[in-house]
DNA sequence: TCAAAAGTGTTATCCTTACACCCATGT
DNA sequence: ACATGGGTGTAAGGATAACACTTTTGA
């Protein structure tokens, strides 16, 4: 029998290494018809000339917590107010920050996403708005299925799954194959906008990504060289960007976030371009406004906009009640595939 | 105009204060028909006698990633070979972990949930399974509304909503009074189950829960002396319940995270009454049974149980091949309110 | 025999989907 | 005139919710 004070380890020697918190932040904004996110550019050499995202220490002698942090340091930098915040996932895995050999502090990494309305002008203190499809151009498909997928992707994941397969022979519930027709909707599956975390880890385990090399992954095998799929961010930025994707595409669907991207009034068709942004993929136009409107997400201001290049449109607001009135309000839809 | 360095400040005086990181879990099973979560029991004098999770620290050079250490010391310590596992949340609240006054190392603590199928004999080296409605009551609508909720918890919600509204006066989208409806179903807004961690939230905020005195939050008022609603447990640990059980109650219904709960073939009443222990709510028999089969979520062994206190039931087994044909598999139950 | 659980069948209702079609403006 | 976006109507199909009812065991 052992001592309740089992489930309580003492730190044993060895165990005490330094471990530095860090808060990175996806800031989200839609311009153009385009979902950006708030970038810095390469400075120190380490970094390959690769972007990356806001970056602040966690000081918790100067802020309460965590999410005070961000916000404080998020308008000391850039200027932003930043609205909402959510708080992603904690990053701690050794290997991905760190350099070979490094044996200086380690890094936790706690991911926030954080939507924001803005005028693109304005001193972002070195920040620069990046449309996120640059880095991940695969998961844009609302113009049809991105090229890069039947032209790079597929293939290359095809090569690697089928040279993975032979060496993994223990049980598994779902093979290799499995998770590459899930994750890219292959064979039949259907494509899930949700799953842009997965797509990306699955690229980066099959050493598709930048960021693979650069993390000393065994990826000089056979399907080199590889194309770096997409812009590479530092560290591990791109699966920050990755996870808030995911998040943010399918919470529209349950909560009513997207209206901190929006104006406070709004044409419908402005609504779905933005939810168009943020899927990556075509809405049907007439439901989508039953959906919304019936939906009591938003209600008309009375007011009525001209110069949107047809016929003037009413303009909306939301409906701050559909909170009181439905347990999971948001952007109810099913993309369509065309 | 700053530089691209000032998005990433160097550490001020002051700010490098020294920062642990702790693994806390909420390892959950279902046996007799009720959640139970493993718990640990009050050693520490300051502890006040109250239970809490089991927690580890966080050792880098061991294991490559955060996860991999929790199964670790989780298999060290209790001896549990955890099979699901999912990061909650980090919490990094000042005021929460720290007793008044107390300059030691900052604390910033890694929930997680785990899942189990477990006899529930065994050496837990000093842990112990506690039926988890013991700590949050009025979560469990099993039989149906739980008296506590009008007796006790509505009562005082509503003199502290009423207390609290004239002292705020700015514009706020939900008032107090909203937020209370819509966490606790009041006032012909329908209860939702998966508010838990804003329910317990609330609680906390008014000075309902022993942890808020405990934390020394301004409680001393006017709605003094209250009953501890629920058992309470150290630090922060029922919040990281509470985020489990929300986590779980809205994760069953689009991933098939349940079958981690039971043994390999089971009767459909038996996942029935497990997806009700999980949901705290009563599902109506003949529809979960048509959802289940006719969603392609399991499928008959071909055995049959005796012994089940009326007609043979046949046994069934999870069917990995939904994943391929839904994109979100789960039990998509919609709770019946009885 | 009866309680308890296992199962089957059926209907009304709602929601989603997919069409078809008309309206108002700017160029 | 016509392209572009705004906006309405409706019918088919599917999923769900709520019923009623039969079957098979153990105590």
């Amino acid at each position: 029998m052992v001592s309740p004070k089992q489930l309580h380890p003492a730190p044993e020697p060895g165990d005490d290494a330094a471990v530095e918190i860090g808060l990175t932040a996806a800031i989200v904004a839609v311009h153009d018809n385009n979902p950006q996110i708030l970038t810095v550019a390469a400075s120190e050499p380490e970094h390959d000339g690769r972007d990356g995202l806001p970056f602040g220490p966690f000081t918790p002698l100067r802020h309460r917590t965590l999410e005070a942090g961000l916000r404080s340091w998020v308008r000391e930098q850039s200027g932003l107010g930043i609205g909402y915040v959510e708080q992603l996932y904690t990053f701690g895995d050794r290997g991905r920050h760190a350099r070979p050999g490094d044996h200086g502090p380690h890094v936790v990494s706690i991911g926030y996403v954080a939507l924001i309305r803005v005028d693109v002008a304005g001193d972002l203190g070195g920040g620069r708005w990046r449309n996120w499809y640059d880095f991940l151009p695969w998961e844009d498909w609302r113009h049809g299925k991105p090229a890069i997928l039947e032209r790079e992707i597929e293939p290359r994941l095809r090569r690697w799954v089928a040279e993975k397969a032979p060496r993994d022979r223990r049980f598994t519930p779902v093979t290799p194959a499995d998770r590459l027709k899930m994750c890219f909707g292959l064979d039949g599956v259907a494509w899930d906008e949700e799953k842009v975390l997965e797509r990306y880890e699955l690229l980066y385990e099959a050493g598709l990504v930048g960021e693979a090399r650069a993390d000393q992954r065994p990826a000089a095998e056979a399907w080199q060289p590889f194309p770096d799929l997409g812009t590479p961010m530092r560290y591990d930025h791109r699966r920050i960007l990755a996870t808030a994707m995911s998040r943010l595409r399918a919470k529209i669907k349950y909560r009513p976030v997207i209206f901190e991207l929006m104006d406070e009034s709004f044409t419908l068709f402005e609504l779905q371009r933005t939810v168009e942004a943020i899927l990556g993929s075509h809405l049907h136009k007439q439901n989508f406004r039953r959906l919304v409107e019936n939906g009591g997400l938003v209600e008309p201001t009375g007011e009525v906009r001209s110069n949107t290049g047809g016929r003037p449109a009413k303009l909306f607001r939301f409906r701050p009640e559909v909170l009181l009135e439905r347990p999971a309000p948001g952007v109810r839809v099913h993309p369509l595939r065309v």
